[in-house]
DNA sequence: TAAATCTTTCAATAACTATTGAAAGATTAG
DNA sequence: CTAATCTTTCAATAGTTATTGAAAGATTTA
C-alpha cells in the first residue's frame, strides 16, 4: 500500500469512527492528519488536503486546541500560523478522558445528587424503583469519575503493567 | 422534588447524554424511563409517557434488544409484547463495552494491521511518522481490546476493589 | 499609515439523522 | 375463516448539525 493511500484511509477511518462518537468528522479527520504528519502544518493546507472550507478548518483547528489535542506552533520567519499534534497515544487518551470526564461526568454528578432528593415514600413502589437506580448509578459514576482521575495522572506503562496484573 | 418532576429530568439527561456520545436521543429516553420502572412497560404506555410515534418506538426498542439492553417480555393474559431493562448498573456497562468493543474496536483493529503495510521507505521521514504513529496507536488499541475483554468478564466488586487498590 | 497577509465570524445552505404515521404484515381469539 | 389486535416497515418530512465562503477583523510589514 502507498504511503498516500494509507494516510487517507487513516483519515477516513479515524473520522468515521469520531462520528459514530458524537465528534464532528471533519474535526477527527484533521487530527488524524495532524498525528501522521511529522511537521506542523498550516490551515492553507489542511484546506487543500482535505478539501475543507477556511470556516471549516479554522473553527475545527480551534475546537481541537480547545480539547488540548493540538498545539498552534510559530515557524520563525513564517507569518501564518501553523499546527502540531500530540502524537503519543497514552497522552492523547489521557487528555480525552480528562475533558470528557469535565464536560460530562461531573455535571452529571451534579444531576444525580439533585435526583436523590426525590420525595421519597418508602412504600411507594415506583419512587422504591426510581431511587434505587439513581443510587445506582451514583454509586458508579462516582467510582468512574474517580478511577478516571487517577487513570489522568497515571504513567502509561505502569497503568497498562498493573491493569494486566489486576484482570489476568 | 417530585417524582414525575425527578423522573422527567433523568429522562431528559439520560438523553442529552447520549447525544453527547453518538447515540439516538430517544433510544436514551426510553432507556432511561426502563431504568427507573421497576414493572415492564408495553409499547404503547411508552409512545404515550415519551410522547413519541409508533415507528420510533419500535425502531429504538428494538436497537436496545440488539445492544442486550433490553429485553421483550410476555405477560400471562395480555396481548401485546411488554420491554424490562436490566437495571444493574454494572450489567449495563459491561454489555455497553462489550457491544461496542466488538462493533468498533475489532474493526479498528483490522485497519490498523492493513496500515502497517505501508510501503516502508525507512529514510523518508513522511512514512516513518506514519508508520510510528499508527504503530504506537495500534498497540494501544490491542492493549485496551484485552483489557476490556476482562472487564466485561470481571465481577463488579472486585473489579472496583482491585482497581483502587492499583490507581491509590 | 497604508497595504498586504492572515484569522475569525456568521448567515445561508447543504448534509445528515431521526421521526412520523399510514399501510401492510403477523398473530391470536373466537 | 374472519375479525380484532398488535407489530413492523418505509417513504415523506422534520429536525439537527456541519460546511461554506464572503466579508469583517487583526496583525504585520514596509
Amino acid at each position: 500500500m502507498k504511503l498516500e493511500a494509507a494516510k487517507a484511509q487513516f483519515i477516513q477511518t479515524w473520522g468515521s469512527l469520531a462520528t459514530q462518537w458524537g465528534i464532528n468528522k471533519t474535526m477527527a479527520q484533521i487530527h488524524a492528519l495532524l498525528l501522521v504528519t511529522p511537521d506542523p502544518i498550516s490551515q492553507e493546507d489542511l484546506m487543500e488536503e482535505l478539501s475543507i472550507s477556511r470556516g471549516s478548518a479554522n473553527m475545527n483547528i480551534r475546537e481541537l486546541i480547545d480539547w488540548g489535542l493540538v498545539d498552534r506552533v510559530i515557524i520563525p520567519g513564517e507569518r501564518k500560523e501553523f499546527f502540531l499534534a500530540e502524537k503519543d497515544i497514552w497522552k492523547v487518551f489521557r487528555q480525552i478522558v480528562k475533558e470528557r470526564k469535565k464536560r460530562e461526568l461531573e455535571p452529571l454528578l451534579k444531576v444525580l445528587q439533585q435526583l436523590q432528593a426525590v420525595e421519597g415514600d418508602k412504600k411507594n413502589r415506583e419512587a422504591k424503583a426510581f431511587t434505587d437506580t439513581i443510587e445506582n448509578i451514583q454509586k458508579f459514576v462516582g467510582q468512574a469519575d474517580k478511577s478516571l482521575d487517577s487513570l489522568v495522572k497515571a504513567d502509561e506503562s505502569w497503568f497498562w503493567g498493573n491493569l494486566i496484573k489486576l484482570i489476568k
